[in-house]
DNA sequence: CTGAAAGCGCTTACAG
DNA sequence: CTGAAAGCGCTTACAG
């Protein structure tokens, strides 16, 4: 590839007047300028983004983590709206992502893989398991950091976009009650994310706003797995047999949920209601069709993307913190109680 | 942060020995090298990736360059797939993957934005509308290069993986015309891909090897769009009202095709059966769930990373070529004839 | 307006 | 084994 030096030759003139000339500056002849540029263009001159990253100290270039988690690396329904949006926004202002993959470096700081890459800013996804506390502010403290979704703890002081989960687990809670339901069996996520915390509290202040009392043993962990869940469904009817609704914190698990059911000789929704959480593709398409709390993750994307570049180009050190709606869609796996 | 030059003042040592020592060079003292390595570790020094990537010309970066197309950006239910698999290979071997996003750009030359961004290799996916031939021979040229799917003409010579769709289809067909059905209408994708002619190829010969003789009007062109799928299907059915049944040469098609049915009053499978070709996550879900070739996306994804991985490796000019076997799941939606 | 020079942080022959 | 030096391709004060 030609480089500026072979151009400033060309050009009779001196390698700055070439830089001054490719990068728009003022102070430099028309004329000359000109001509630049049409020997640069002619030669078909790219420039070394490298050598301009190792000065200015920018690469253009956003970084993405996401999904060392259980189902939450690409395989995960959301990723794909989140990635999509992302894409559009970033692409838009002048950037490319770049994901974190390598496995063969040390990944026990998120700070030094984005010095490592020289990335502009990033963005966190669903981390899972491996994240701490201490990797994500340690980032943020280093790097424009947005975090969406999932976020390990509630207190953390970092930028971040979530569902406003905890309305939304009472949108569904409530939808249930005013069905009719009384006794709702709650299958919640993984105990490592405020999202997961949010969701059993929407669901708990909503039993207790319509006065009903709720045991002990109601709130279950199914992992956000579809196995767990249709296990722990199983397990919990066999000892209590008068739930008419299953609320489970997300729809693959309110899959399992149904799975179990089925299996159990009940039908849903005329025996047991079920509601899922974060309305994936598919949750229209099943059977029965899923009610569900649906998550806006075009905007969520979308919205950490704009506060990421507004970071990169200005960071006054202010957290923010963005809750997006919820919403609830009544389909075919709720109904009153018989 | 620290950089090398720091780290030689404070072990006494030169510049050239701590890069030694950094990259595991034989030819230093044990000695020196292990306090070079301490004092690195103790300054928390992470190798500043732009100034090495100058001089060795590797980044360990693959590029990814996918979705200029209708229907094939990330909320493509195929590129889930791709790029887990991609990630899992590449990852393992030590690089990330940088997204080509950035739309400010000139995105003429894939080459170009390629030697911008520094990346070692590059997987197509997808490329849509505005891929050339020229465009792709060019970075081929330039950068070791494979291509997934969606090969705009048969006779590139480029590297690629692809689903076998000419036998996926002669299957599809084959399974409709073994349950009795001799009216077979099918809904064709776009006309820019390889795949799209090959799964057209596959009906025909299909057709042809069984005696079935095709009228010109059988085949219709739906752009891979459920919508577009749904109007062909309503108009060629008020025209010509037999057909038992329809071949779509895409899932969301055959969507269409159900929708359209739907609204005709025709039954599916009972009055017409429908088979897709995909298998997309939802196929499975669908009401009634779907008949329909299975692609081995994840298959496809490591088979494309793992060649690049080759070529980075020891690129000997030989043009890879794998088609991966597709596969017939028979589900709801077809059955024989009334 | 123009150019010589320093420097970004590293690697790589090469001489000792 | 060790270090001085050149150089990767660019940008940025600075002097003229």
């Amino acid at each position: 590839m030609t480089n500026i030096k072979k151009i400033a030759k060309l050009a009779g003139v001196s390698v700055s007047a070439v830089s001054k000339a490719l990068n728009g500056y003022e102070d430099i002849k028309e004329e000359t300028k000109k001509k630049i540029l049409e020997i640069a263009k002619e030669m078909d001159y790219v420039p070394n983004f490298m050598a301009r990253g190792l000065i200015t100290k920018s690469t253009k270039t956003i970084g993405v983590f996401f999904g060392d988690q259980t189902n939450s690396g690409f395989d995960s329904p959301f990723l794909v709206d989140y990635f999509s949006s992302i894409k559009n926004v970033v692409g838009e202002a002048g950037y490319d992502l770049l994901i974190f993959t390598n496995q063969k470096r040390d990944t026990s700081s998120y700070k030094v893989m984005c010095y490592e890459k020289g990335v502009d800013g990033v963005i966190l996804i669903l981390t899972g398991n491996k994240r701490t506390d201490e990797k994500i502010h340690e980032l943020h403290e280093a790097f424009p950091t947005v975090y969406i979704d999932s976020l390990p703890q509630a207190s953390l002081k970092v930028n971040f976009v979530e569902s406003d989960n905890e309305a939304g687990a009472w949108d569904a809670t409530e939808h249930l009650i005013k069905l009719g339901h009384r006794n709702i069996l709650k299958i919640a996520g993984d105990t490592i994310a405020k999202g997961s915390y949010d969701r059993i509290e929407g669901y708990k202040k909503a039993c207790q706003h319509y006065g009903l009392s709720i045991k002990d043993n109601w709130i279950q962990y199914g992992k956000y797995s579809r196995e767990e869940a249709a296990r722990l469904t199983k397990e919990t009817f066999s000892q209590e047999n008068d739930f008419t609704a299953v609320f489970a914190s997300s729809d693959l698990m309110a899959y399992g949920v149904i799975d179990a059911l089925k299996e159990l000789g009940k039908r849903v929704p005329e025996d047991v209601s079920v509601v899922g959480f974060d309305d994936i593709d598919s949750a229209q398409y099943f059977n029965p069709p899923l009610t569900t709390i649906h998550q806006k993750r075009l905007q969520m994307g979308e919205t950490a993307s704009k506060i990421l570049l507004d970071i990169i180009q200005d960071n006054d050190g202010t957290i923010r913190h963005v809750r997006i709606p919820a919403q609830l869609i009544v389909r075919g796996s709720s109904a009153a109680p018989k």
